[in-house]
DNA sequence: CTGAAAGCGCTTACAG
DNA sequence: CTGAAAGCGCTTACAG
């Protein structure tokens, strides 16, 4: 058990601590010389400086929070894994608190992570309260929201282009001649739920058609199950239906094939996210793109920006997505792909 | 930009600081009167105790460094979860490091975390060196490598039985009159590669069978592919592939009906570690279930009694996995389920 | 029970 | 460039 610290590296290099200190601060001033011998002692000892003293006295610790639900929904790993990577590339580490299902329990959680000192806050599918936004920017930390919109609370977002992106697939789903379109749509606690939900309601209306059936599949798999099931044993049934997000398609496209339809010839499947399964041949899901690199992106810059310049100003980022074609939607006749 | 320190708090209830401290600190000792005054300043002022400046002084930051790769692989995200979940229930937080591909990479983010004063590491699907296992020995941060074996470096490992979980399946296979059984293996620069490799080769041997094919499919969903292809379309070809992972046989399955083959009927198809994905009918995957809840379990147990004790004496746990009976492989004659 | 003081391991003005 | 010293926000003996 044996910690080393900056003044045991000064001892052996014969210099003070505060020279080993300015030694590992980059930017700071030492001689050609002062240098080699430290660091050669801090190499012979096995030093490394301390990041949480470092922390206590800059007022950075180099952490992002980082709060996290539904892992089950691949969204969310491959987003946990790239924002990760970002970050570390930046010399920033994840402190991950995976969020409890109520809004109090996740406030809970956002104090724990502050109490930690993060330098930011990711929340991602989840909301915070006003409340507790308002103490985090009193605090100076920028809180995002990330795959989640929230107005009024001047916290930053990052989001795709979900009603946009809603619309695009609504309409793809007209064209290729569906009329009786169903929509299992996300959580409509949740703002990609409701954008999402809007903008198919919206390419329905400029179409003139009426919904098939519109119901809340809660971005759960067994209730989307569920949901399918029913809509397509009722008389008639819906040609074509929109989910909400891939998550649910999967289980959409499972409970179809147990009625004995065949997704893409029988009835056509539309999710959202494009996850990587999405792609896996099991499924071949068609789906709207959520450009998960460039949302990723966006975090990080807005997020080390503010922390950066200290500045809370909050952004919202919408970035749209793109339609996915493949096999478990009808193409629209004519169609070159 | 407000940050409150004990002091104010200390201040506006008219009491010292240590009181302050010692009111947030359980166990310490305070009057009813001087608790009642603190807690309402620190109400009123959204005080919350420095967990970095509590750390320094404590020695214990009451974070886990956890290093996590292969994250496409269900079983991770579902392992981080559970794993964060069983934490937080104890007062810890993850400290979230995405490995690097090399293994000096991952040397590299070890010591960033150990610079962090973590009280413990996790590594999950990636090995350490001796070197580091050694440094952290000596800085008395226990470490625990999960799902992953690593023999004669004195660190924790918490497995599931994968060579007997091999065996098992292979048995099952040749009980079910499959006599021209491949393996397709799990990365061989993994103790599970290994071991569920040695369990088939052991399994088959007693049966007095030789392997059809012996592959390395590197838990690498498109080299898995690969080779259930070359397998299939060689004649003859296997009638059973035991695979190293489920990831891997979700895209073996993939492929074989690629070849328009039928899972369960033309070739049986068995996996390893019971995913959710598993279950879901697309898949339908016979596989051995590795017990993540029983080796989430240990894993704290193991780190926190370290921690607890600053004892860095290793563990072995290995935990029996089960047979789990789904579509993708035919039953033995007579079986009952 | 309570306050004054030391100290955790650093960084960063401040002099020289 | 370099060292002595202050200070980050706490916890914890030490006296009282």
């Amino acid at each position: 058990m044996n910690k080393i610290t900056s003044a045991q590296v000064a001892q052996r290099a014969g210099v003070s601590q505060s020279a080993v200190s300015r030694v590992f601060t980059p930017g700071a001033s030492a001689s050609k010389a002062t240098a080699a011998k430290v660091r050669k002692a801090a190499q012979e000892l096995g030093y490394r400086p301390n990041s949480l003293a470092r922390a206590m006295v800059s007022g950075k610790s180099r952490m992002i929070g980082l709060v996290v639900a539904y892992l089950e929904n691949q969204f969310y790993p491959t987003a946990l894994e790239a924002l990760s990577n970002a970050l570390q590339a930046r010399g920033y580490q994840l402190l991950v608190f995976t969020a409890p299902n109520s809004t109090e329990g996740i406030d809970q959680v956002v104090e724990d992570l502050m109490a930690y000192q993060v330098d930011g806050i990711i929340a991602a599918s989840v909301s915070i309260t006003s409340d507790l936004a308002g103490r985090a920017r009193a605090a100076g930390i920028p809180v995002l929201l990330f795959n989640r919109g929230q107005a009024g609370d001047g916290l930053s977002n990052v989001t795709s282009a979900n009603r946009k992106g809603a619309e695009l697939a609504t309409r793809f789903l007209i064209e290729g001649g569906h009329r009786r379109i169903a929509h299992i749509a996300g959580w409509q606690g949740s703002s990609t739920g409701r954008d999402r939900q809007a903008g198919f309601l919206a390419a329905m209306e400029d179409a003139g058609l009426a919904p098939f059936a519109l119901v809340d599949g809660m971005y759960d798999r067994a209730t989307a199950m569920g949901s399918a099931r029913d809509l397509v044993r009722s008389s008639p049934r819906p040609d074509a239906i929109f989910v909400g997000n891939d998550h649910m398609a999967f289980g959409v496209i499972d409970a179809l094939r147990g009625e004995g339809l065949v997704p893409g010839r029988d009835i056509s499947v539309v999710g959202y996210d494009d996850v990587p399964l999405a792609a896996w041949e099991a499924y071949d899901l068609t789906t709207i793109r959520q450009p998960l690199n460039r949302m990723v992106e966006a975090t990080v810059e807005i997020l080390t920006a503010q922390i950066d310049a200290g500045d809370t100003a909050h952004q919202t980022i919408e970035i749209e997505g793109e339609l996915i074609l493949r096999g478990s939607a009808r193409l629209p006749d004519g169609d070159p792909e």
